[in-house]
DNA sequence: GACCTTCTGGGACAAACGTCTTAGGATACG
DNA sequence: CGTATCCTAAGACGTTTGTCCCAGAAGGTC
C-alpha cells in the first residue's frame, strides 16, 4: 500500500538538471541547453522525460503559454541529500563518516573547499568538546 | 560499439554485499542470510540475481559442488568508487569537496570519523603546503 | 529402484527506463 | 485561406529490473 517515493533516472535527473539551473524553462528550451551540453535527444525524449517528472510531481508545468512552462517542484538539495543517504546507507553501512574518508582518500580536495571542511569539522568538534548542550 | 560497464541494480546489490560479508556462498546461503535481514525473496529470485551478477562478470561460481558456490569478482571498494564518483560527478560538480560539506552540515560523524577525517586533511594539507617532495 | 530433496536452467511477466514516431491542435505569415 | 512551424498527446518498442514458476537433473535413503 505504501507507494515508494519516485525514483529520479539518469535521464529524468539531466532534464531536471537543466530546471534547475534555469529556474524553469519550455521543453525547446531545455532540448537546447542540453544539446549545448552535447547531449543528443530528440524534442520528443525531452517532452517524455518532462511529462514523467510531472506525473512523479517533480515538476509542475504553466500551461497558460502556448510552450509550457516547467518549474521544479523539488530542490536540487533534496535531491542531493536523498541520494547521498542512500549511499550512506547502501555502501557504507549507514556511516558517513566511512564514505568521507573513503572520498578523501581517493580525490583531493579543492583548496578551498578543503579549508571550509576543516573549519566546519573544529566546529562541530568543538560543540561535541563542551558537554554543555543537553 | 563500446560495451558500457554493468550496471548494479539495488537488488543484486543486496546479493553482493551478502558475498562480500560472507566471502562466499550458495543461493541458499545467500537466501537465508538475506531472510534474516528481513528480505522476503524467493530461492529463484536469489538464483536469478546470482546468474545475473555472474553474467555480467561480478560474481564467479564454482560449479564442483552439488550447489554452485559463487565468489564476488569485484570488491566492494571498487563498487564504492563507482558509485561516489558518479553521485560527485551527477549531483555535486564533480566536486568532491560539496559532498563533503554538505554531509557534514547534514550529519554528525561518530568521533572516531571525525578523528580521523581530520588527521587525515592535516595530512593532505602539509603535504599541499610544503612542495618539498618529489 | 522408487522416492524425496535440493539444484540448475529456462522461461515468464509486469513495471520501469530510454528513446522515438506519429497524429493532430494552435500559431504565424503571406 | 493555405501552408509551414511549433507544440502536446498518445503510444510504440526494445531493454533492464524485480520477482517468480516449473521441468528436469543429481544425489541421498531405504
Amino acid at each position: 500500500m505504501a507507494k515508494r517515493p519516485p525514483t529520479i533516472p539518469d535521464s529524468e535527473l539531466d532534464v531536471l538538471k537543466v530546471l534547475w539551473d534555469r529556474g524553469k524553462g519550455t521543453v525547446r528550451e531545455v532540448l537546447d541547453t542540453l544539446k549545448d551540453a552535447g547531449r543528443q535527444w530528440s524534442y520528443a525524449t525531452v517532452a517524455t522525460l518532462l511529462d514523467r517528472l510531472e506525473q512523479k510531481g517533480l515538476v509542475t508545468s504553466d500551461r497558460s503559454e502556448l510552450a509550457f512552462v516547467y518549474t521544479p517542484a523539488i530542490a536540487e538539495q533534496e535531491v542531493r541529500r536523498k541520494r547521498l543517504d542512500s549511499l550512506v546507507d547502501k555502501l557504507y553501512e549507514g556511516e558517513p563518516g566511512l564514505l568521507v574518508l573513503h572520498l578523501l582518500q581517493q580525490h583531493r580536495l579543492a583548496p578551498e573547499h578543503a579549508r571550509e571542511v576543516r573549519s566546519l569539522l573544529e566546529q562541530l568538534d568543538s560543540e561535541t568538546d563542551s558537554p554543555a548542550r543537553g
